[in-house]
DNA sequence: AAACAAACCGAACGTTCGGTATGTAAAACC
DNA sequence: GGTTTTACATACCGAACGTTCGGTTTGTTT
């Protein structure tokens, strides 16, 4: 790894930390220069601008994320078993990694044009997709329903983000114990 | 209505538009200001602080809706029915407007303390309250399983969510074909 | 060791922001 | 009818922001 590799990677991983604990807005250029121990001059050299940055860390984050999920789904098995473990990947991140899946959600008003394109396909690539893959099989082997996979996948990606609230973890339990929660809701159903 | 009154509204009606299509941070006080027809002086005589603005614009939303959808949930009827017509109300406004709903998820980051205290229980019994209720009195009458009803709620008002993109509006349908897809998601599940 | 390029620094610029100080007409009050 | 209070408008302040830029250090090539 190059000095100038490294370099960017800190700047990286220090703008990462930053952007998931306050607002796009709220974190300054400076303040990741800092975390960085780089100056703003360094920044600029590597990153033409504050968006770009952020772009570049969000696809570089969800890249990763992506690659981790696609070797953790089985090529077999049933619905749940490969949701099961799919989704097992995403919440056995460390909280600080898992919270940057819901950068996007949060700052995606704050750009615009084909910037903004990039961050929701990158985003998109990286779990949803996925998600949509495992439910588009179940339902040519006749698994579920019939319905629109991608409204699907997002129903079942929001019923994922539920589980990660301070309260869901309390009062569900650890890891299993909510992945249960969550497939017995999406498959089953809330009613008796 | 007295000419104050009918400031602050004006005020607070800009407010929820501008709110709405930006972040809180894009939204400056003379963006609100230039949007009512007044002058940062007005506005700083009616609101002490952009944050309170943005409180007092969010409770006067979410009182409007509670009011709204406390209306609307019939007394008796199949937890389905409840649910449909809660969700109803909330469904059937004018986007703009509903949209509201998803600010606090956008912009409660920005805020510390009491005031998101109080911002996150504007919200909370604006709608998930209610929702829990229904759900209480589902599970009382075994109509559904026995789960924690506060994190069910937070599941249900999530896959609503869920309807509200441009997608899922084309996919799915118009107003009532959503309502039947979340419900039976949510009732029933997706497995066949 | 000379020459060049890439990496990096930090002060400074112009702009915008939330908020304040000051002024002024009208309304409310005595 | 004079005085105080309310409801606004205008001008302004200090801080913080993204970005720029002249200059320095570091590394590579010849």
């Amino acid at each position: 790894m190059s000095n100038t590799e490294t370099t960017i990677a800190t700047i990286l991983a220090a703008a990462e930390i930053l952007f998931v604990e306050k607002n796009y807005a709220d974190v300054s250029m400076r303040d990741i220069a800092h975390a960085a121990h780089v100056s703003t001059g360094a920044l600029y050299h590597h990153f033409p601008s504050k968006e770009k940055l952020y772009a570049a860390m969000l696809t570089a984050y969800m890249q990763r994320i992506r690659a981790l999920t696609l070797e953790a789904i089985p090529a077999q098995g049933s619905c749940r078993a490969r949701l099961r473990a799919l989704t097992r990947v995403f919440l056995a991140q460390r909280p600080a990694q898992r919270d940057v899946m819901r950068l996007l959600r949060r700052d995606v008003n704050a750009f615009k044009g084909r910037t903004r394109e990039n961050m929701v396909r990158a985003y998109q690539s990286a779990v949803p997709d996925l998600v949509e893959q495992v439910l588009c099989d179940a339902i040519k082997r006749r698994e579920i329903k019939n319905q629109d996979p991608r409204w699907l996948a997002w129903a079942y990606v929001a019923l994922v983000e539920t589980t990660l609230s301070e309260y869901a973890q309390k009062k569900i339990g650890n890891l299993d114990a909510r992945l249960d929660a969550v497939l017995d809701l999406f498959l089953n159903g809330a009613s008796l």
